[in-house]
DNA sequence: CAATCTCGTTGACCTAAGTTAAGAAGTGAA
DNA sequence: TTCACTTCTTAACTTAGGTCAACGAGATTG
């Protein structure tokens, strides 16, 4: 039932051809997490990468008590903690904002698909590239721009985020309190 | 003359076996930049990535004519612009800020290298997914920290760059204004 | 040597975001 | 319906950084 719908978001990321389709199928597992589930904790041994089928989730650092969020991810989009790939503690927390429907994967099944399809290296290898490429954009995104700006730019490039996440949550990933981001919206309205 | 000093400098970073020496002292070019060399605009394609054997280049993006300084490159260190990765037009700009000793790359080079060892392919990947790691930690570092923090924290990191790199640079790149820079650096001697 | 430039510093004033506190609107539960 | 809780908004005040202008120390040049 939510099967199709994976190689659905997929493609529209990557070309997926018939036969990866079918491979993906093969080796999915799906799970439904309730919205507020805490998937990664500071410390914890990631063993478990997801891709989002449906939901919405975030990533962020605990300083001080208080969350400072970096990242929400959203449907299509997959949560490689890096703790999952270079076997470390994590630094930072993900959790879910909604009830979200993931398909999961861990180390042991990742290493049985390679082992039996290598041709899947360099298609890891290829959406790795366009990760990074996507980070450096974030960060120098980031860097050149106020939190006015930053809002402006969720508007028009995430009008999702906007409607879905609450407003605390934003103003805490454009890097500003709720106080501030309730201002820049009035000032906004003119 | 250089040559083994390349070798050394990487075998900091990665393990480097006699072989695989031997190999990039084969295919390595060495080129010497002036001080404040342009080695890529934006709108250019890049058609080089460069390893500095000697000296210190800073990237950065022009914004109503203000540089916007998001990284600064030192000895050992790799420069894959992502216009060289992935063919577009670049964002941004990169330029040397001393007299700087690099080593050069272009694809046709990469690629026969590839073709004759492919063994250095998963070599490759690996110095990728690490570069991946330290960029996401360079981003999350940056949003979870203020412009007196970020400024400790290079002091204590990178305490090279302090002493090489002009003050005004310094503050752009933390984000702020030479004058607020002199300012913290005031406040910090209490 | 004086003239010029560059770079860092300082001071006065301005502005956007932080802080604190209170209140309004919506939701859900007793 | 009332009470509690969450989320967003508003206001008053504080503060860190921006802006503008001036100055001083080194380095460079004529």
């Amino acid at each position: 039932m939510e099967n199709t719908e994976i190689i659905d978001l997929l493609s529209k990321h990557i070309p997926i051809s018939e036969n990866l389709a079918q491979l993906i199928l093969e080796y999915s597992q799906i799970k439904m997490l309730q919205k507020g589930a805490v998937i990664l904790r500071e410390g914890q041994m990631a063993n478990e990468c997801f891709f989002i089928i449906n939901g919405c989730m975030k990533k962020y650092y605990l300083k001080d008590g208080e969350e400072k969020i970096t990242k929400f991810y959203t449907e299509g989009e997959i949560i490689t903690p890096s703790s999952y790939t270079n076997q470390e503690p994590s630094k930072y927390y993900v959790s879910t904002i909604e009830k979200t429907i993931v398909s999961y994967g861990n180390p042991e099944s990742e290493n049985a698909i390679y082992k039996n399809h290598p041709e899947l290296e360099s298609l890891t290898r290829k959406l790795g590239e366009k990760l990074m490429v996507n980070t450096t954009n974030e960060f120098d995104n980031w860097v050149n721009h106020n939190p006015e700006e930053r809002y402006l730019q969720l508007v028009k490039e995430r009008p999702d985020l906007i409607q879905r996440v609450a407003q605390y949550d934003l103003a805490n990933y454009i890097g500003i309190r709720p106080e501030s981001l309730s201002r820049i919206r009035k000032r906004l309205l003119k």
